[in-house]
DNA sequence: CGGTAATTTGACTCTTCTCAAGAGGCGTGG
DNA sequence: CCACGCCTCTTGAGAAGAGTCAAATTACCG
């Protein structure tokens, strides 16, 4: 895998699809030209949510679907007890508002987790849009259905011991921020700790002690929300993955 | 809500899919009669499994997407240490393959709890038959969320109590039973109690027990596979589920 | 009717939660 | 620039829910 250049937010212009740098990553990866040009006059760009600001509130009605172009935020389910689960964390150039299609009224609340910059894809845009580019239909359901083998993989995450979930959440995210251009090996959470432990269903004491374990082993090196990984190994091996036969293990 | 009669299996007779008394759920539910016309004419019906018999396995590559005609299936996911984890009950009228449509390679496993039939959309024929029907791929869409939004709940449950997650399945079972056309008050679990387990992220020995608290309790009635709900709002509120305000209470 | 699989029940263990107290960090305003 | 207050994080001790292991009972299939 190539590295590319880490992306860079575009504080002051409104780039279009085909120009953003999140090509690779957001719906255009899957469209041709033309088509890119086709959502570019649609889109709603660069819109801005600041840390803590919600985009939509489960029970709202749906109106689209969004990207997110900077930043980072949560997707929460509250149940009717008030307890929360976080169902994702969600990265540039990912795709959500799925969570309302169904009923046409959201089910989960987005909440930005820091300044963050979205684009929108209005529902009633859809349609017309539908017509234009015939495999964008497809595209969203393949979307739609890679984010459902997410949460499916969470569910079965959900069966194992604590410290895998951590282990493994850390080895999703470093590979998630490498595909932007960030280093795999050093980044910083924009979840507190009670968020992870939304996210994993743990509670926020024991995410703590996990990073301080997963620390004094010398796998990790933990700063408040700033994280390295010094043992890419040794964390798989306590995310549950067996080890990949390394180039030293070969001689 | 009508109660409609119970779905009988049409054992000898392939019936087309306007006639078929699954009209309601399957995914006819969303089209209009051409659209059903056009679908009909591709679907290939009444395909068999035998209980224990597997459709699909995970790694296999995708084929289509498939609607339960009768009977009952697990689709099953397994981990990398063999965790097995049981994502969904498949009950007649219930679309599955979404698990494979992104990486056109199963994420799951399909596997029947009982002799089983099930019709087959096969993905080659979609893209022709989508051509013909615009809405299909919008609904299709629709429904992938809405198996979404099923898992999303059931992610959200996992943090709950183990008899909150026994009590809340029973309810949700009761009725989808009763949407067949079954009596919501009695039904036959298709489910060994490893198999509960491996859904609700219990023991098997957590699931007997629960059930044998839930029947000292009077709220049900356990005859090995069979259950009654003797209390429903006793089991609701075993589900953490507020309690409907019921007409004797109202005087 | 025998054998295998499923279920129940008991005793014990252990992971993770809860409650509690203290430390650290950050932004705001004086 | 420092002090205050608030939010977040860490750490400890004890409790509890659910898991594991084991054995007996029951149900089901051929």
């Amino acid at each position: 895998m190539t590295a590319h250049p880490p992306l860079r937010a575009h504080h002051f212009v409104k780039v279009a699809c085909e120009d953003c740098n999140l090509t690779r990553i957001c719906l255009p990866k899957d469209l041709e030209d033309d088509g890119i040009k086709d959502l570019s006059k649609v889109v709603r760009r660069d819109r801005t949510l600041q840390k803590g600001e919600t985009l939509y509130w489960a029970g709202e009605s749906f109106s689209g679907i969004y990207a997110l172009k900077s930043g980072s935020a949560k997707l929460v389910h509250t149940d009717r007890q008030g307890r929360e689960t976080i169902i994702s964390l969600v990265l540039p150039g990912e795709l959500f508002g799925f969570d309302g299609l169904t009923a046409k009224e959201h089910r989960c609340a987005l909440v930005a987790l820091e300044t963050s910059r979205y684009c929108e894809l209005a529902s009633s845009d859809l349609e017309p849009l539908a017509k234009k580019i015939p495999s964008l239909q497809h595209i969203l359901l393949e979307r739609s259905c890679e984010q459902m083998d997410q949460v499916v993989e969470q569910l079965a995450a959900s069966q194992r011991p604590a410290e895998e979930r951590l282990a493994g959440f850390l080895l999703d995210l470093a590979s998630r921020y490498q595909r932007r251009g960030f280093p795999f090996e050093s980044f910083n959470l924009s979840l507190t700790r009670q968020d992870i432990g939304h996210h994993l269903g743990l509670a926020l004491e024991t995410v703590s002690r996990l990073l301080g374990r997963l620390e004094s082993a010398g796998i990790i090196k933990v700063q408040g929300k700033r994280i390295q990984l010094l043992d890419i190994n040794g964390l798989k091996t306590a995310a549950g993955q067996p080890e990949e036969r390394s180039a030293s293990t070969l001689i």
